[in-house]
DNA sequence: ATCCCGAGGG
DNA sequence: CCCTCTGGAT
């Protein structure tokens, strides 16, 4: 029965947004990585606009790893968050030269033993990158899940399980997409939109502004 | 002024 | 669990 509601809100939502997608312009897993890492705290447009020059100058983790700070930092800077960052590409990317000759894993272990890289960017790396099922869990997606009544949890590991034991496999990259591009447009943080939304018949947080 | 597609640390 | 890190968009 749940996952009955849960078809008709992937279907809406595919209405909504026919085209939605990663919005990350790379889809190789590596420039994932990178891409996720950036994305923190930033827009994807931003991150996208970012990353051209970052790989031409650093094509892959060894590249990446032996980045000196000094040339880093500036092409980076405008994302925010940059020195974290910095330490995230150079660290993860020093594992994988080091443990994973240099390659991005697809294990979820093997992705979270690397430093700066959490179970958000370890999700659109097996997804997008790797085209593994799996529902990213962004702050998007779990607020958007949680109004819904999709999940009673807060936890985004237990929100995961929850919505992929409600999602057949086809559709649980999309479904992640979906939820974020619908955070972003109606179901905001502050003051979600439920005038505009064409879920709101079926959502028990309608109209409701607190969580 | 205030918020934002995360992760690590206290 | 709460805090911090940061520039950019609104």
């Amino acid at each position: 029965m749940t996952k009955k509601r849960a078809r008709i809100i992937y279907e809406r939502l595919t209405e909504m947004y026919p085209d939605a997608r990663c919005t990350l312009d790379f889809r190789d897993p590596f420039e994932l990585l990178v891409g996720g890492v950036l994305a923190a705290q930033c827009t994807d447009e931003r991150v996208n606009k970012v990353l051209p020059a970052l790989f031409e100058r650093y094509p892959d983790a060894a590249a990446m790893a032996g980045a000196k700070p000094e040339n880093l930092l500036p092409l980076i800077q405008s994302c925010g968050l940059f020195r974290n960052k910095a330490k995230a590409l150079q660290g993860s990317s020093r594992v994988l030269t080091e443990v994973f000759d240099g390659q991005v894993p697809e294990s979820m272990e093997a992705l979270l033993s690397l430093p700066g890289i959490g179970r958000k960017i370890a999700n659109l790396i097996r997804g997008d990158g790797f085209g593994i099922p799996g529902v990213v869990v962004d702050t998007h997606c779990a607020r958007v899940a949680f109004r819904l009544g999709l999940t009673k949890r807060k936890d985004p590991p237990g929100i995961e399980r929850d919505l992929e034991a409600l999602l057949p496999d086809d559709a649980k990259i999309r479904f992640g997409h979906l939820m974020v591009a619908h955070g972003r447009k109606i179901c905001k943080a502050q003051k979600p939109r439920c005038q505009d939304c064409s879920l709101a018949d079926l959502c028990p947080k309608a109209g409701v502004v607190l969580d």
